[in-house]
DNA sequence: TGTACATCAGTGAACGCGCGTTCACTGATGTAC
DNA sequence: TGTACATCAGTGAACGCGCGTTCACTGATGTAC
């Protein structure tokens, strides 16, 4: 038995993937104010330089914690969407729902994602997950018309309307600047989100 | 002559006005991080305890910061509105172009009005300050039927409606994900942001 | 009008803290021959 | 199969930095009498 109880083994074997994991717990506990590669050592159990060998500097992590809070995103919306009719416009509703969801429970990872310092190179790893996310966005409305994603003229317009709806709904959300008739009880935004989301305004003139 | 040349007068005079301007200033150059007492002191040219006389602490700075912003934010709308058609519509999608001109011209203050910690006292004067904000746009959206701010039945979720759109629009924007074409040119969103604004889905079931 | 005293506003030195970075190191693993 | 050596992964002590806080202080202002 060669590798039974490697007790303290020197090489931790995964050290990349704990110290992401750790990460995420580390920001969902105590926010990104403060946010240490030290602490996040500290929590894995290993001297505070050892990250240094898998991402360079705290940027570099908090890169990796973006492509994964971008995955969880997409996850939340899948994942409310299989809970949901197959109709169309309602399957469109359960990926914003999920998308609420993902902000309600993980604040400091989904202002993370979309408050990232645009810096020099913002990782193809990021931008490709959050392209990711942004295409399922467009497959929900293109499914309205029965059509390919991003095919028919308008389509951008379209989705933006959608996302900037359901983003603007989750920021808000997390401000604390939704009716307090809402607040508290799990999934009380939803009636509000379906109102909030197909309101019409009058008198588009032109 | 009593109080010609005072070179170098020991008290300020205004020291709180001018923490409050150098603290607007400083998020305005470095973002919230890295935001600290010390730097605004040495930008006022005062000792760095002096501003615990007037803020205690960095919260207090940071509460009085975010109460000149959401004053910035409905100056933005207003000043907006004064160059748009009276017609209601356009009145309102002119708020909303302000609140994306306030958002891209001081992104770091934007963001610091919608991130406040949530702490014990949000601070009175803060929460007004927002709620002037909110009531401008509920004002905004009151003319479209020619009615009283939040007189009628569903009042609050057309409200809401429009200020999810205008705040999800603003925080992709700064987030970067617009398209491209959008970027660079000044006011170059207006276009899209209008398209996005009155957009209607198909298929409203129930 | 003048004097005494309390309060307010700002100073500047000192302190301890947690941070990221550097550095010489050591244990484990892989590869060449 | 064995040995040598390079590379990788993690250690732990040390350093300097900017931060907020504390503290005794001093200059200016206001108020009572």
């Amino acid at each position: 038995m060669p590798k039974a109880s490697p007790k303290k083994a020197y090489h931790h074997g995964d050290l990349r993937r704990a110290i992401i994991d750790a990460g995420e717990a580390e920001l969902a506990e105590r926010g990104l104010e403060g946010f240490s590669l030290r602490r996040v050592s500290a929590r894995v159990g290993v001297s505070h330089t050892a990250p240094a060998h898998h991402f360079g500097d705290a940027a570099g992590l908090i890169n990796a914690l973006a492509e994964r809070g971008f995955h969880r995103l997409l996850e939340a919306m899948v994942a409310r969407q299989a809970t949901a009719p197959r109709d169309a416009y309602e399957q469109l509703i359960a990926s914003g729902l999920g998308y609420l969801a993902f902000a309600e429970q993980d604040p400091a990872l989904f202002r993370l994602i979309f408050s990232l310092p645009k810096g020099p190179d913002p990782g193809a790893a990021v931008m490709a997950a959050a392209d990711a996310a942004f295409l399922h966005l467009a497959g929900n409305v293109a499914a309205l018309h029965g059509a390919e994603p991003m095919a028919h003229p308008g389509a951008y317009e379209e989705v933006m309307a959608c996302w900037t709806r359901v983003h603007g709904f989750a920021e808000l959300m997390l401000a604390g600047h939704l009716a307090p008739p809402c607040a508290g009880r799990a999934g009380a935004h939803e009636a509000l989100f379906r109102k909030v989301f197909g309101a019409e305004f009058a008198a588009k003139v032109g």
